[in-house]
DNA sequence: TTGAAAGCGCTAACAC
DNA sequence: GTGTTAGCGCTTTCAA
């Protein structure tokens, strides 16, 4: 690979000059730019990034930590933030830490000793506490946690659970179980309480059991199949969109007629999902935003590092398609 | 953040010292290496891996050009690609063109500015001469096109749809319509090789018109639904995982029966293909072989740039389920 | 067994 | 307007 030596070089000017007439740091003369210009097109001449980033002192990189690429929830917000990052000139390094913590760690810090800039971070969990000390601009993206530490940006989960379990409410039903993936996310729980706001508010009772725990895993519809037959709901409140799935398996399983039968609402929107009829009725977080002001941020954070951390919620709204019917 | 002269004067050794206990380089004596190792921790220190790429002249750092991170085939492949390279000790940097040529070619630059060792590229189209004299080891992977100078992983196409086809074929199937993106890709064409050498080996006509181009825009039904009232076929073989979807969505326009008026046979298989009932059945690509097959050519060709490309072709399987019925 | 110092490729301050 | 040079943080050769 030709440095810039070379084509300083082959053009017959400094290296200063080269620099310059690439980065536009100061006037160049013509004559002198169009030798470098053609200089580098010769040589196939790409900067070193890597020199310019140590020089430089900043990389012009953003790290996205992520859980799991492969869920179109994470690849939707990939997609905006990348597109937002790219439009400020920054480009995304990202990494997919497959829920997995302590690979989640060790990406973490090789993002950092990467230099990225900033960090824009959806954790496996909510602990976060190594981010807060990473000595980085970090912002919390969807799975904000409790720290107050931190910039966060994320969505009004009980809020929008709430209206979810309104809108089944509305539609007749009584008996509605929540199907969730596991207490231990703040962004499940959130969107439990929502759910039980919601009955207390129609003066309904609140009934634990009607929550049910399928665990993290999309392939293990038995909880389920189970909860179903043992509470006989004429509704099913899908709390993440891998939980659509595995609320549609249950529901062929038990050969129940859908929606006449039980009815479901998801959340998460996904294109794949048009795949289902009926259509999907869902709670759709607002990705590109989410992605964007995250973005936002972060950037905000980067240029000035005193300023109080700020956390935003950001609205959900609701799809109302055909998966709901009148109970 | 600290550096390497910050950790050795708190140390009190020489900045080789701290290099060297961190990295095993020559042997360090018990108590400066403890030294070392206390003052790395209380300061948190963190090597700047892009200074050390500077002076290695190696990142350990592969890019990865997917033209759609949202596209379950691709994220897939991301997956396979990554957890291979972490084994090896490398880290990915993920790109996504999203099909946009241009933005490949700003992305590919980008890659090799920030001095990764090695590319793996899925392009957009097939035109990859510019990979061909980046003058950085590259490996094609998925598209492959033409080129004879670059090491190459794909499918075989043409045996795959063959394949397909016959099963369809053999199901008593006699009107098949292939629903394709565009014949732009040379995977494309090549599918619709094997769709035709099928139809030649039963002695059955081959009908152009029922080769239907659907563009590479998720949304665009309206062909599908168009040929499908045109040439009332009984079975469809869609060459692409979003072609899947736009069958599906055709199907239900017209209001067909599915499967037992017109059946479906789908490429690609994807997780969320199981909202769709019946089942899909579908060509399956090896994700998981590509992309560990991707990562070791170029392994390979990072180690010894002196061995001739190769070009390796997978076999794809059928998976059989519940979405073709008997003609 | 350890330290001093050169140098990776670049940018920016300084010199003319 | 342009060239010379210090130095970013690290690894590695050379010296001791």
């Amino acid at each position: 690979m030709p440095t810039i030596k070379d084509v300083a070089k082959l053009a017959g000017v400094s290296i200063a000059t080269v620099s310059n007439t690439l980065n536009g740091g100061r006037y160049v003369s013509p004559p002198l730019r169009s030798a470098v210009l053609s200089a580098v097109r010769s040589l196939g001449y790409v900067p070193n990034g890597v020199a310019r980033s140590l020089r430089r002192r900043h990389t012009q990189t953003l790290g996205f930590l992520v859980p799991d690429i492969t869920n179109p929830f994470f690849s939707g917000l990939v997609k905006a933030v990348e597109r937002a990052a790219r439009k400020q000139g920054y480009q995304v390094l990202l990494s997919s830490s497959e829920e997995n913590p302590e690979l989640e760690f060790d990406l973490t810090l090789a993002l950092a000793s990467r230099q990225v800039d900033g960090l824009i971070a959806v954790p496996t969990g909510d602990s976060t506490e190594y981010l807060e000390h990473l000595g980085l601009p970090v912002v919390l993206l969807d799975r904000i946690g409790r720290s107050e530490s931190l910039d966060r940006i994320g969505v009004n989960n009980a809020q929008a659970a709430q209206t979810g379990t309104e809108y089944l409410l509305a539609q007749g039903h009584r008996r509605i179980l929540l199907l969730v993936s596991t207490l231990e996310l703040a962004n499940i729980r959130e969107r439990v309480e929502g759910y039980r706001r919601a009955l207390e508010a129609a003066h309904l009772p609140y009934h634990p059991e009607w929550v049910v725990a399928c665990g993290r895993e999309a392939n293990s519809v038995e909880a389920a199949i189970t909860a179903i037959q043992t509470h006989r709901p004429t509704a099913l409140f899908a709390a993440t969109n891998r939980l659509s799935l595995i609320a549609v398996r249950a529901i062929r399983h038990l050969r129940l007629a859908f929606p006449e039968e039980i009815s479901l609402l998801g959340f998460d929107d996904f294109e794949w999902s048009t795949l289902l009829e009926p259509y999907l009725t869902t709670v759709v977080q607002p990705l590109e935003a989410m992605g964007s002001t995250a973005l936002e941020l972060l950037l905000a954070r980067i240029k000035d590092n005193d300023h109080p951390p700020q956390t935003l919620l950001l609205p959900c709204e609701l799809a109302v398609r055909q998966s709901v019917a009148r109970a």
